[in-house]
DNA sequence: CACATATGTTACACTCCGTAACGTTACAGG
DNA sequence: CCTGTAACGTTACGGAGTGTAACATATGTG
């Protein structure tokens, strides 16, 4: 139930594929070679991985696998904050966002912005 | 500069330091024995990793340690969020709040609380 | 069938974690 | 002043997770 952790390298991989849709483990290493210039099968590791910690799949396309995300980043995301705010925040999401004005994660335009949001997702939301 | 990880059970350790303000050792491990029955070094081990990794600070009192935590738990709250919203999603806390309530990480009933707590906190900020 | 390419298996050094035994220091009382 | 005891530090060790990758295997293509 708990979800698994992400390793630093891991997450790199993760963005790549969040960012790019399907990808091959090739195009992952080509795409990332940049920043994190990579061995063919240290990605494939790595892929792997995410694979069996839940965060990736893959499909059969020929002969090479199609990695694609299980679930879109902001989901992940939501989960990972949840977390937090469960276990440092009393389960009190009002709390946090305090905490994130007073400390300046959040300023006033964004918090501004936000309310706007809010409340035009409030209004959507039958 | 990016925080160090706090361990599963270094987070009870400093759960319980933040909810019962300065401790020593040995308050720690008789108010975690219920939950974590821990040797005596082992609670200390954990106080000083946690002490070298910034979270907690000391000073002596007589022949024993008084443990306090270096920040309130709302602002490493805080920053551990910051970090997610700037590694999952892409900076925006908009996208994210948007996927909590996607999620029903937030429902209805907390936006709205969450609203006014925002436009309350406009109003007196300078 | 052989070659190239895509994938899997195995590995290894390193760091972190939980756990704790054992050594050391320093008051408190005799 | 010396020693017991309470508090602290040092050192350790096995297991899990990470970054990295060499080597083995499978499978279309010509």
């Amino acid at each position: 139930m708990k979800p698994k952790n992400i390793s630093e390298l891991e997450q790199v991989v993760m963005d790549f594929v969040w960012a790019h849709g399907p990808a091959t483990a090739e195009a992952c290493r080509e795409g990332l070679a940049a920043r994190h210039p990579l061995k063919d099968s240290t990605i494939r590791t790595l892929l792997r991985r995410l694979e069996t910690k839940g965060y990736l799949r893959h499909e059969v396309d020929g002969r090479t696998y199609l990695y694609r995300p299980v679930e879109p980043q902001q989901t992940v995301a939501a989960r990972a904050v949840k977390q937090i705010i469960d276990k440092l925040c009393g389960g009190s999401v009002e709390q946090l966002l305090v905490g994130m004005v007073d400390h300046d994660v959040l300023d006033r335009k964004q918090l501004q912005h936000l309310a706007q949001k809010i409340a035009s997702k409030k209004a959507r939301t039958r």
